[in-house]
DNA sequence: TTCGTGACCAGATTCGAAATCTGGTCACGG
DNA sequence: CCGTGACCAGATTTCGAATCTGGTCACGAA
C-alpha cells in the first residue's frame, strides 16, 4: 500500500467526517478507524489534527481553483469576474466542505477558521494580490470600468461575493428557487457592477497573464499543504 | 413623572446595556436600577424581557427608517436604491444597536435574532413586499433596468447589502479606510447593478407612492412595538 | 382607588470537581 | 524500517449543588 494513497484515504475520510460531524466532534481515532489505519499513522502524515483538517479545506479550495484554471484555459472569457465567480459559486455550493465553510460556518468549522486565519495569513495576502493584479489586467485590456479605484472594485467584488454566499444561508426562505438561478443573478450583478462589453479578443489577450497568476497561487497552495505534513 | 417618559428612559438604558453587555448578560434588575425604577415597573410597561429588548431593536430600526423617509421627502432622488442604501449604511453603522446587529451578531444579540424572526415574521414579510413594490415603482418610472425579473433584482439588492454589512466585520483588515468610502462603494455598486441614468422628474413622480409604502411600514412597526407592551 | 415597588418563587443558569475523552508520543513488534 | 496502539497529560464533559434571574403579586404610598 502506497504512502500517498494512504494519505489520500485519510484526507477523504477526514473530509466526510468534518462535514458530517463538525470540527469539534471529529476525532483522530475515528478518522484512523474509518481509514483502516492505526492512529499513529495519521501522525506519520500530518503534524497535528489542525494541520490535517486545514489540508482538507485547502484541498477542496485547490480543486475549485483547478476547475477555474481549466475553464479559463478552455475559454478566455472565463477571466471575467462575472463568469469566474458565477462558476465558482456553483463549485463551492457543490463541494460539501466549502459549502459548510460559507454557510454553516461556526458550527461545522469551529475554530478551524481562526486557525486558518493565522496559519494562512500569507496565503490570503497572496490571494488578495492575485485578485488585484487580475482586475488590473482586465482594466488594462478594457474589460472592466476604469473610472473607479481598482482597490474599491476589489472590495466591491469581495463584499458582494460574501453577500451572495451568506445570503445562501441567511435568506434561504426568500431566495429564488435553484442554485443555478441564484448563481446567474450573482454573475449578472457582478457583470453590471464591474464589466464593460465583453470582447473575446481582449479576453484572449489578457488570459495568459491572469492564468499565470492563478497558477502561481495554486503552486503556493500546494506548498502550503506540504508545509502541513510531518516531513 | 410621566409614564411614557419613564418608558423612554427604560428603553434608553436597556439599549446602552444591550450594546455594552450583550443580550445574555443584561438583567432586568440592572435596567431597573439604572433607570431608577422598581423592577416591577419594567413589567408594567413590557410583557417580557424579550419584548423590551425587541422594542429596543425595533426602535433603532424605526429611527433609521424615519431618517430615510425624511431624506426621501426632501430629495426625491433618495428613492434610488443606491442613494437609499448608501445613506442607510451610514445610519446603521452609526447606530450602536444596529451596528451590533449587523457586525457582532451572535455575541451581542444572542437569541434575540431567533426571537425576532418568530415574533416579527409578519413584519419581515411586509418589508419584503414593500421593497418589491418600491422596485416595481422605480421600474415603472424608468429608473431601474427592466430586462431582469424584479424578484431577482430584489435578491441581488438584499444579498449585496448583506455582503457589505458582513464585510464590515469580515474584511475589516483589508477594507478601504473610512466608512464613508465603503458606503460610497456600496452605493456605486448598487447604482451600476440596478439603476438607469437618474432623472429628477421621474424620481419626483415615483416618490409619493414609494414614500407611502414606507409610511405604511413605519405604521406597522409602531403597531408591532405597541403589541410588545403590557396593555 | 391607583400606581409603583421589591420580596419572593420556580425554573434556568452557572460552578466546580470528578470522570471521561482526545491529541499526540513512542517503545515495540512484524 | 515502517506501522501501531497503549499510554500520558491536559482538555472537555458531566452532573448535582449553589446561585442567579425573569416574572408575579401582596402591600403600601399617594
Amino acid at each position: 500500500m502506497e504512502r500517498s494513497e494512504r494519505g489520500e484515504r485519510i484526507l477523504e475520510v477526514a473530509g466526510e467526517l468534518l462535514v458530517a460531524w463538525g470540527y469539534g466532534r471529529v476525532t483522530i481515532d475515528e478518522i484512523a478507524r474509518r481509514a483502516k489505519v492505526g492512529k499513529g499513522t495519521v501522525y506519520l502524515h500530518w503534524k497535528t489534527k489542525d494541520a490535517l483538517l486545514l489540508t482538507v479545506v485547502l484541498k477542496a479550495k485547490t480543486r475549485a481553483l483547478q476547475r477555474h484554471l481549466a475553464r479559463m484555459r478552455a475559454d478566455p472569457l472565463e477571466v471575467l469576474p462575472s463568469r469566474m465567480m458565477g462558476a465558482y459559486y456553483g463549485d463551492f455550493l457543490a463541494e460539501p466542505v466549502l459549502r459548510a465553510l460559507y454557510t454553516d460556518d461556526v458550527d461545522v468549522l469551529g475554530r478551524l477558521n481562526d486557525s486558518s486565519k493565522k496559519e494562512f495569513a500569507e496565503l490570503v495576502a497572496l490571494g488578495d494580490r492575485v485578485l488585484c493584479r487580475h482586475l488590473e489586467a482586465l482594466r488594462e485590456h478594457g474589460l472592466m470600468y476604469e473610472d473607479t479605484d481598482v482597490r474599491h472594485q476589489q472590495y466591491a467584488l469581495l463584499a458582494t461575493a460574501t453577500g451572495f454566499f451568506t445570503a445562501e444561508a441567511l435568506l434561504f426562505d426568500r431566495a429564488p428557487d435553484t442554485p443555478e438561478i441564484r448563481g446567474g443573478i450573482f454573475a449578472e450583478s457582478l457583470r453590471r457592477m464591474l464589466e464593460t462589453t465583453p470582447s473575446y479578443d481582449a479576453a484572449a489577450a489578457a488570459a495568459p497573464e491572469i492564468i499565470a497568476l492563478y497558477e502561481e497561487f495554486e503552486a503556493r497552495s500546494a506548498e502550503e499543504m506540504r508545509r502541513q505534513l510531518r516531513n
